[in-house]
DNA sequence: GATGAATGAGCCTTCATTCAT
DNA sequence: TATGAATGAAGGCTCATTCAT
C-alpha cells in the first residue's frame, strides 16, 4: 500500500494530519477522519492498513531522514573543529536544522507531541539521547585537549539535555512562526553557551 | 460530596491514584478502578461525581496550597534579599521546595505528568508561568539597581523558564529518590546560575 | 464474575446455548444473543467477561468434572477385571456413561461439536486419546495374560478409537433420544466386541 | 463463467485452494485470497460469481463424478459378487478408489473438511448413505441366500457406515501419505471384516 | 452507602460485494 | 480484464454514566 494520489487520499491524509495534531494518536478517532473525508470508516482500509499505519504514513519519511542526518552528524564531530565551535555547538540543536525541522513542521510535531502509542512515541527521547552523546562525546574531546579538568556524571548530563531539547519541544508545541523560533534557538545557544562555559570553568 | 473517611474510600483513593499515576487522567479506567476496590462502577458515584472530580479529590489541595506558597513567595522578593541571592535565588524551583513536592510526591506527578484532560491539565505551564515572573521580576530589580544593563524578551524569559522547569518534571517522571534530586537540583542550580551570569554580563 | 442467578441472566444463558448449539462458537454472534436476551451487547459484558467466556460458563463444570471421571476410570483397569469384560469393556465409551452424558447433553454438544475457536476445541480428540489409552492398556494386559499374541501400530489403534468415538459423536450431532442412544451404544459396543475378538485372534 | 485458463485463473485457483484448504469455507477470507493472487477484490468477481461459486468451482468435477462412479458401482452388486466378497467387499471405502482419492486428495479434502457453508456441506454424509445403502443392499442379498438370519435396525446401519467412513475423514484430515493411508485402509478393512462377520453370525 | 443491571455511543477492524472506469 | 474506490453491515469490546432498589 505505498503511495497513492488520488484525490481523496489527499483529503483522508488532510484529516489525519489534523485529527493527529490535534489529539495525539491515541485518542484520535478512525471513524471522525473518515466523516471529515467524506467516506466511511471501511473505506479508509483501501489506503491504510491500520491506524498505526496512517501515522507512520504521514511521518516515516521524516523519521528515517532525521535519524540518518544525526548519525552522520555524530561522526564529523572532532578535535579540529572545537576550537571554533567550544560548548555545545555541535548539538543536536543546531540554527541550521531549523530550517530543516520547518520545512518538515507538522511531521516533527507528531513525532514529538503526538506519538504517543505509536513505535514513535520515544522520539523525543531519542533527540534527547542524541544530544547527550553529543554533550558527552564534547566534554570528553575538551578534557583530552586540557581544556577542561570537571567530570560530570551521567545524570547531569542527562539533565542538562533534557532541558535542552525542550526548547526544542516547545518552538514545536506552540506553532512558534520560523523567525521567532531561530531568535529563540540563537538565544538558547548563547544562554547554554556561557553555563557550560561556567560548569566547566573553562574561563 | 465532601470527604469521606470510610474504610471504601481510602481503597478506592489508593486506587484511584495508582490508575491515574499509571495511565494519566484520560485512559484511566473508571471501570476499572472499581473492581480494584472491590466495588461496583456505580458505587464509585456514591463518593464522586464524575471521573474529574475523582481526580481532582486527589489533587486540589495540594494544588492550592501550592498556588498559595507561591504567591507568598513572590510577594517577599525584594531588593534586599537581592544581595544574598544573586542569580535565580528566587526561583520557584529553590532546594527547599523539594521537601515540599516530596512530601506529596504523587499529587504532583500526578498534577504535572497525568492531568492531561482535566482542569489541571495545565499545571506545568502554571510553574512555568511563576518561573517567568519570578525571573522577570529578579531582572527588573537587578536592572534599577544597576547591577545588569541587557535586557530580555518575554520569549527568552519563558524559554529559559520552561527549560529550568523541565528539570523539575525529569526528576518527577522518572520517580527520581529523592537525595538523587537534591544533588540533581543543586547541579541545576549551579549550571543556571553560571547561565544567567553570563547571560546577564553581570561579570 | 460468578454465578449470578437474576432473571437476565438466566434468558441470557438459553440464548447462549441456542446460540452456540446452532452456530458453533466462532459464528456465533454475541450482538444477536444480547438482541435475542432483550438487551445491549455492552450489557451482556455485565455478566461474562468475553465470548470465550460466555462459552466456558456453560460447558467448564461438565468438561472439568468428564475429565476427572475419565481418569478415575483408567485408574481402575487391572488383571481381574479383564477376565469379565474382554474386548473393549473399559471403554471411554462405556453404557453406564450414557447416563452421565444425557443428563448434561446440551453441554456434551456444546462440547464435541461447537467448540472451534475456544480452549476445548480438542475434546473430541481427548476422547479418542483416552480411548486409545484405555485400548492400548487393555491390549498389553491380555497380552500378558497370554490371551493374546498379536500387536497393534500406533495409527491402528488410533483409527479404531477415532472410529469408536464416532459412534458418540454421531449419536449426540444428531440428537437422539436416549433411549435409541442406548440401544445403539449397545449394538455398537457387541460390534466392535467381535472386531476386537476377531482382530486379535482371541477365538 | 465457465473455463477461464489465463495465468491469473491459475495463481487464482491456487490461492483459492491454499485459503478454503487451511481456513475451511466460512472463515476462508475473499480479500486474502485476491491480495495473494496479486488482484483486487474486485477483480476476482471477473472470474466467479461468488465466494460460492469459487468453491464449488474447485469441488463441482470432482463432485459430480465421484458421485457417479458410486451409483454405478451400486448397480454392479449382485448375487455373484457375493460369495467372493463377502463382509464389507462393496464398501465406498475400497481399497481400489484410494487411488482415486489420492488423484483428486485437495478436492476430497475440500468437499469433506472444508465444505461448511457451502452446498457441499453434506458429502460426507452422502459418502455415509452410499456406505449404508451398500451395506443394506448386501444384507439383503446373504439373508435372501441364507447366508445370514439376523436383521439390522437402519439405526444400526448408520452407526456402523459413519464409523467406517470416519476411517477415510481420518486419514484425509490428517493427510496421511498415500502409502499409510493403504496400510490404514486395509486394517480398518480387515477390522470391519471382523466385526460384520461376527455380527451377522456368519460362523 | 452500595449494588445490580443496563445503556448508548464509541472504538478499530473485517467482510463480501458493487460499480464506474 | 481488471482496477480503484467505496460501501453497509457486522464483528467483539470498552467507556463513563444512570437509576431503581
Amino acid at each position: 500500500m505505498p503511495k497513492d494520489k488520488t484525490a481523496t487520499n489527499k483529503r483522508l491524509q488532510e484529516c489525519m494530519r489534523r485529527e493527529f495534531l490535534e489529539k495525539g494518536f491515541e485518542k484520535a478517532s478512525l471513524n471522525h477522519i473518515a466523516k471529515q473525508a467524506g467516506i466511511t470508516p471501511a473505506g479508509v482500509y483501501r489506503h491504510y492498513a491500520s491506524k498505526e499505519a496512517m501515522f507512520e504514513s504521514l511521518v516515516a519519511a521524516v523519521a528515517e531522514e532525521f535519524y540518518c542526518i544525526c548519525e552522520e552528524q555524530m561522526r564529523k564531530i572532532d578535535t579540529d573543529v572545537i576550537r571554533e565551535h567550544v560548548g555545545n555547538g555541535y548539538s543536536t540543536f543546531e540554527e541550521g536544522w531549523i530550517d530543516y525541522i520547518y520545512r518538515h513542521f507538522d511531521e516533527f510535531k507528531l513525532l514529538i507531541v503526538c506519538s504517543k502509542g505509536t513505535k514513535y512515541e520515544g522520539f523525543l527521547d531519542t533527540l534527547v539521547t542524541m544530544e547527550e552523546k553529543s554533550s558527552a562525546h564534547l566534554i570528553q574531546l575538551l578534557k583530552r585537549e586540557g581544556f577542561v579538568k570537571k567530570s560530570f556524571t551521567e545524570e547531569q548530563i542527562h539533565i542538562t539535555a533534557t532541558m535542552y531539547i525542550t526548547g526544542l519541544y516547545e518552538i514545536i508545541r506552540h506553532d512558534m512562526p520560523k523567525e521567532k523560533a531561530i531568535e529563540c534557538i540563537r538565544f538558547i545557544y548563547e544562554f547554554y553557551d556561557g553555563a557550560w562555559k561556567s560548569a566547566l570553568e573553562m574561563r
